[in-house]
DNA sequence: GCGGCCCGTTACGGTTTTGTCACCGCAGAG
DNA sequence: CTCTGCGGTGACAAAACCGTAACGGGCCGC
């Protein structure tokens, strides 16, 4: 999931602009309402963009940006910049700098998240989810692996999607037929032990998360956070 | 020198942009007047940015922007909207769509060619130069050759397109079948040993860096910096 | 034509992965 | 408590997958 940092001192900017990305897609946002806040966020939750209000108290906006562009941490992060300013200068100057993107206030709200939307399917086209995290465990789909606990466990590919299956909706029941399904392509009505076997290798390779997988009986399995 | 279409019917607007482009940066500028034109340049010459005026004779803009997108050729090529028509709702459909940037005419040629250089540092960060680098390795992609540790390793046409592919973005893993598409243009199903002779020969080469590519069984392999 | 390089293919073998089966224990209904 | 059917478990054999060596054809410079 995409993570956004807004910084504007305005509480009611940030209530609009949350409140239109929200609607629309899945981001987790933070905000900071001045500089010093600002960079501290940056560089220690590492959003994947960042809106800055170029006017803010003490600090000064372009102050804040040329600060994240030298750290390493966020020397990269894609940043797009809101002023009440519209003068042609400061925006020459603000896209001089590296901002990937400058808007004058007012905007339209549907703009900035549309403008959001593209940038971050530009900069990370590889994100979509390529680790999923739920509780101590987290999938690496590249690598094929579990990591739980500092420790990588090696999955294979069908081990793999059995266990994703389930992680993706914590709690939630998935039924036998629906597993054979999703994971092998079987149809709903055939009857296999291959299902319980993959999920005894499963609870095998979790260890003593191994019960992080509950049987259901008669419905299916379970996956919930220890 | 990353290359940029411009598409637009009035001689003195690509007139004007190409000074600009051209005063500040070396890039290599290509033009089209109408849409069928545009859209030939993309496919055959693959830019590294479109320009698109959104008011052309014949074909629409936004008809050729769609078109392009459905090309995988030229789906993911950075595309910039220029219009005379400065209505909001234009602005909306051209990003929803998923233009990189939209400009209304008349625009300042200084801000263009900033939001350009953005725009093609952020897609292809490994432009400026025939030579991709990644941890301790570089690639130069005129001279066919891969310099690690000062030593300059010769590789073959398909070596390099095949390391290439896979160090063109680290950690991730490369299924067999798209490798076997993107570097010699098979089917998706076909079945064939070439790949692993190529990756085996890769191996040797690298030395004993060759567990930078590690195989994600099932699936495909993946580089990684080691 | 000759030799060398590059490349795709094939065959083979080792290892991992996977599906099935038989057997067993146990939960839940009665 | 007993019975029954579901799921757990271990073993096993087939299949899938990958690494590797060797082969032969095409291409090019000489």
């Amino acid at each position: 999931m995409p993570t956004i940092l807004i910084v504007d001192d305005e509480e009611d900017i940030r209530e609009l602009i949350a409140v239109n990305l929200l609607r629309e897609e899945d981001y987790k946002l933070l905000e900071a309402v001045n500089g010093l806040e600002a960079l501290h966020l940056a560089k220690t939750r590492r959003p994947d963009v960042i809106i800055l209000d170029l006017m803010l108290p003490e600090m000064d906006g372009l102050t804040v940006f040329r600060n994240l562009r030298e750290d390493p941490r966020t020397k990269s992060t894609p940043v797009i910049m809101l002023t009440a300013r519209g003068r042609l200068e400061e925006k020459i100057t603000g896209l001089e700098l590296g901002a990937d993107d400058y808007l004058a206030k007012p905007f339209s709200p549907k703009e900035l998240m549309l403008r959001v939307r593209n940038l971050l399917r530009r900069t990370n086209p590889n994100q979509g989810g390529s680790v999923i995290e739920s509780g101590p465990f987290s999938l690496d789909k590249n690598a094929l692996k579990l990591h739980l606990e500092g420790e990588a466990i090696d999955l294979t590919a069908t081990e793999f999607k059995l266990l994703l299956c389930m992680i993706e909706s914590p709690g939630i029941t998935q039924e036998r037929g629906d597993l054979l399904k999703k994971v092998w392509g079987y149809s709903d009505l055939i009857q296999t032990r291959t299902l319980d076997t993959h999920i005894k290798r499963l609870r095998e390779k979790l260890g003593n998360h191994g019960n992080s997988i509950e049987t259901v009986r008669g419905v299916g399995y379970r996956f919930f956070e220890a």
